[in-house]
DNA sequence: GTAAAATTAACGTAAATCGTTAAAATAGTG
DNA sequence: CACTATTTTAACGATTTACGTTAATTTTAC
């Protein structure tokens, strides 16, 4: 769309990942976007819009990016691998306060994670995630994975969000895989046993 | 010394060189460090002298470094080149504003820069660095390095702070070494040309 | 040349940060 | 245990910074 607000969304992201939220200024980001205050605020009411349309654009180039893999011709496994590795990107930017920073703004991975839900049931429906797991199970740790990540107590037992967010997709990882593709999984510390 | 006191200062290096100084409060560091902040002021007299002493520190460790260095049995090219490298780590902390807030404050490298000279001195004199320079133009060369750091005409050309040490060194580099080892130097782009 | 859009500069308000203080809690010492 | 020295907690007023908006001016585009 417009010049202004590309390099808005461009600059904040840089900024927001680098920083964190708390840590940028409107102006700031103005200033280096080389756009005037007023034209930021004609484009987003404030600095947390700016950060939920950067969030979403990364979560529709998710979307893509998971159905481009979807559709690839592999195994379950790697498919598997590779959407929890771009999950990995997504919410683990490297010592990033940002993805904390989404949490009081109430923007989450959601709609992601539903996209990455159609993916496991149609996965369990063709064999590869295990059977004996129910519909409702398998939804109720989709649920888990977004509420754990607002609950301050399990937030409490982590230093940081994103070494949560990487144990929750171990777990899903080592605690959905079908006994087909047990053996072939990546070797990995404590991984969660099959009873 | 005492425990807190080494808490703040590893614990304000660490945001320092991250965020830079303007975006670390000091409850910031007292928090993460896991000090009162009557005990910071105990300590430091502000934020301010918290940097100062970190950069002291940086420069006495690299002062028993350049000792260390220059004490080797090493060619003199390579010893210019470890001195000219810690200088680059010095100064050039990878991305961080760090090193632009210390100017305001009267910071600069000075003491460190003067052990060079007087390494640079004892070259020429040993033949090292070619003799045609004379002491005064070394000095002059020297005070150009520090008042190029604090000259506002000089750093609006330059886009960071590290660039502009990096280009001052390289000067120093390829305009400073003798015709014997002139041919010996690493591969660079654009070196001073010698008249 | 005109209309739309962006910038500048300023504004009042709200929030954050500073540096300090007194009282309570803690740790160390005889 | 009692006693002292440190540290923490919580709050304070003062200052600075950041927010979001406004009107006037400049720039851009057609």
């Amino acid at each position: 769309m417009s010049r202004k607000r590309e390099q808005l969304l461009q600059t904040g992201e840089a900024l927001f990942v680098r920083h964190g939220m708390r840590r940028i200024t409107v102006e700031e980001i103005c200033h280096q976007a080389g756009v005037s205050k007023p034209t930021f605020y004609k484009f987003f009411e404030n600095k947390a819009a700016l950060a939920e349309e950067i969030v979403k654009l990364w979560i529709a180039d998710a979307l893509e990016q998971i159905d481009r893999i979807e559709a690839a011709q592999t195994t379950f496994p790697e498919k598997l691998r590779q959407i929890l590795a771009l999950k990995q990107d997504l919410s683990a930017r490297p010592g990033s306060e940002f993805m904390g920073d989404l949490i009081p703004l109430n923007i989450d991975l959601g709609y992601a994670l539903q996209h990455v839900m159609r993916f496991l049931i149609k996965a369990q429906q063709e064999g590869d995630i295990r059977a004996d797991i129910r519909p409702e199970v398998l939804m109720a740790a989709y649920n888990l994975l977004n509420s754990m990540q607002h609950d301050p107590m399990i937030r409490s037992l982590y230093e940081d969000d994103e070494k949560l967010a990487g144990d929750v997709f171990k777990l899903f990882h080592y605690g959905v895989l079908s006994a087909r593709h047990r053996e072939a999984g990546p070797t990995e510390t404590n991984p969660i046993q099959e009873e």
